[in-house]
RNA sequence: CGGGGCGUAGCGCAGUCCGGUUAGCGCACCUGUUUUGGGAACAGGGGGUCGCAGGUUCGAAUCCUGCCGCCCCGACCA
């Protein structure tokens, strides 16, 4: 195999082509037959499967549990609530039958006209809808309160436009709904949260975010405030990597989900609902990953060490990686050791940097006569020949350093990409010559949020959670404004 | 929904303009031998309703008509 075929698209090349190279042929996820849908492969799945398991375990510390409701919402439930109604009509599949038969000229099967269903069905966008409209059954007094649930699920919106990851018609996810006595109980589980989605994204990640509420243009449909955390991709875009709504009572009202009060005074209940998706693998792929493949942090990689024999597996090289390997299980490391005799250790080196394993081990003769092994890290692509004795406690703490290492570069990326300017000349030239976030001046009316994207693409990000007050002026209108919000392209 | 591209072996493509042996190449795959500290070499081999349906023709991957699918670029969105 030559190299140019198996080479992925150099970022400065192609950013775009760069990134579906290293989703697929990292394999990550493929194309489907279906359009706008893909298929999440087996290595894909198994990262997503240990950010599923750290999200999972963090919303059950905070008390939530799960539960799983229905795929199909009758499509009356969705007009409810206006706002929510608006802004997601326009992207619903809709199942409209339930039976296909034989097509009478034998060319194979046709929807059968008598199979109409009385109601139509939507396949869900977002649950809401569906959960409200159990929640009044479920909700009587303020003692069924707090009712803190989330569920895994796919759901599907039908997007013009598709990307691997970052936008695909069906997704899947974890949506969290809660109901709440309280106001200040709703806000805070919302706010709550977000910082668990920060905290993940961070510490698990080692994807540097932003918190922040939403503008009034840029909210959930059907929200009173959408908190959110934003990433910066390489590519100095915008990545929105997690919402949480507080929700006041629009679902309470729409769909009539009150409680009685400890003073008998019936109220009607406050809500939250809060998601991420499939789309953090994007995220994370395009933190790290490098011209030479995927690059994963080691607390979510599957695979985090793999051992290669050098040239090939022979008995005092198996010998060896079976101690290493039982060293390492030992510590709770999961690694492999690849000991196909067919492909060649070049070929083997090549492959795991394309799948971004962390820390791999190469053991040969020399290394066998003189106790040590070869060591490489992903992330800064060092080698350094350590001693066996002690390996695993080596290998322990570097995949910490690697973790570590993949945050502070992130956040340097970040902070550095990230520019304060008070005019709009200056505006426009940071978004053309360098990207990232911006941070300006902004008179809050949603006019000028819209003319500020229509004329640099740019959209406002969020406004940061503990934002500085600062006396100033929009950098479009020359309003006064008293804070700055984060601008930025975004995916 | 507008614009563009593509559909030939698992993947990537050539062949199509100008119809004519048995449809070809690279990678991958199988067998064997030699290799092996950064994507090995040689030899042999298997694998195809040329997207689908009609039509023209002695003859269609190639020409005509219709259809289907996917991808990319824009407007909308997690």
């Amino acid at each position: 195999m030559s190299k140019d075929e198996k080479a992925i698209t150099g970022r400065d090349e192609s950013y775009s082509d760069w990134y579906i190279d290293i989703v697929r042929k990292a394999g990550l996820a493929d194309y489907s037959a279906v359009k706008g849908c893909m298929v999440i492969k087996p290595y894909g799945f198994a990262i997503w499967e240990n950010m599923q398991r750290q999200l999972d375990k963090m919303f059950k510390d905070t008390g939530h549990v799960n539960a799983y409701f229905p795929l199909f919402i009758p499509k009356s439930f969705l007009s409810k609530e206006a706002d929510h109604v608006e802004g997601f009509a326009k992207e619903c599949a809709v199942v409209t039958h339930h039976r296909l038969m034989n097509n009478p000229d034998g060319s194979g099967v046709v929807v059968d006209p008598s199979a109409k269903l009385e109601e139509e069905l939507i396949v869900r966008p977002t649950s809401e809808t569906i959960i409200w409209n159990t929640y009044r059954d479920w909700i009587q007094s303020y003692r069924d309160l707090p009712l803190l649930i989330n569920q895994w699920a796919n759901v599907v919106r039908w997007e013009m436009r598709t990307r691997l990851f970052l936008r695909t018609a069906e997704f899947l996810w974890q949506e969290g709904h809660t109901a709440h006595a309280t106001k200040q109980e709703a806000i805070d589980e919302a706010k709550l949260m977000l910082d668990i989605y920060a905290q993940f994204a961070e510490e698990w990640m080692a994807m540097p975010v932003v918190k922040g509420v939403k503008t009034a243009n840029e909210r959930f449909a059907g929200a009173d405030d959408t908190y959110t955390i934003e990433a910066l991709m390489q590519d100095g875009k915008a990545l929105q990597s997690g919402t949480s709504h507080f929700l006041g009572q629009n679902f309470a009202k729409a769909f009539d989900v009150k409680f009685q009060d400890n003073n008998n005074k019936e109220q009607y209940v406050w809500a939250t609902s809060w998601g991420v998706s499939t789309r953090l693998m994007g995220g994370l792929i395009m933190t790290h990953s490098d011209d030479k493949g995927l690059v994963l942090p080691p607390k979510l990689a599957p695979i985090q060490v793999v051992i290669v024999p050098i040239p090939k597996p022979n008995g005092l090289i198996n010998e060896a990686a079976d101690k290493i390997i039982a060293d390492l299980k030992a510590k709770g490391i999961t690694v492999k050791a690849d000991m196909d005799k067919k492909k060649s250790p070049g070929f083997k080196f090549a492959e795991y940097e394309l799948q971004g394993i962390p820390v791999r081990i190469g053991i040969g003769k020399r290394d066998l006569e003189n106790g040590t092994v070869e060591l490489a890290r992903r992330d800064t692509l060092e080698k350094m020949n350590v001693p066996v004795e002690g390996i695993a406690d080596y290998i322990e703490n570097l995949l910490v350093e690697i973790q570590d290492n993949l945050f502070n570069r992130a956040r340097t990326y970040r902070d550095e990409t990230t520019t304060s300017v008070d005019t709009f000349e200056e505006f426009k030239q940071v978004l053309d010559e360098k990207g990232g976030f911006v941070s300006a001046h902004w008179d809050g009316t949603t006019e000028t949020e819209k003319k500020i994207k229509e004329l640099t693409q740019a959209t406002i990000r969020c406004i940061p959670i503990g934002n500085p007050q600062e006396e100033g002026k929009c950098i479009l209108t020359g309003e006064p404004s008293k804070e700055r919000v984060l601008f930025a392209k975004a995916y």
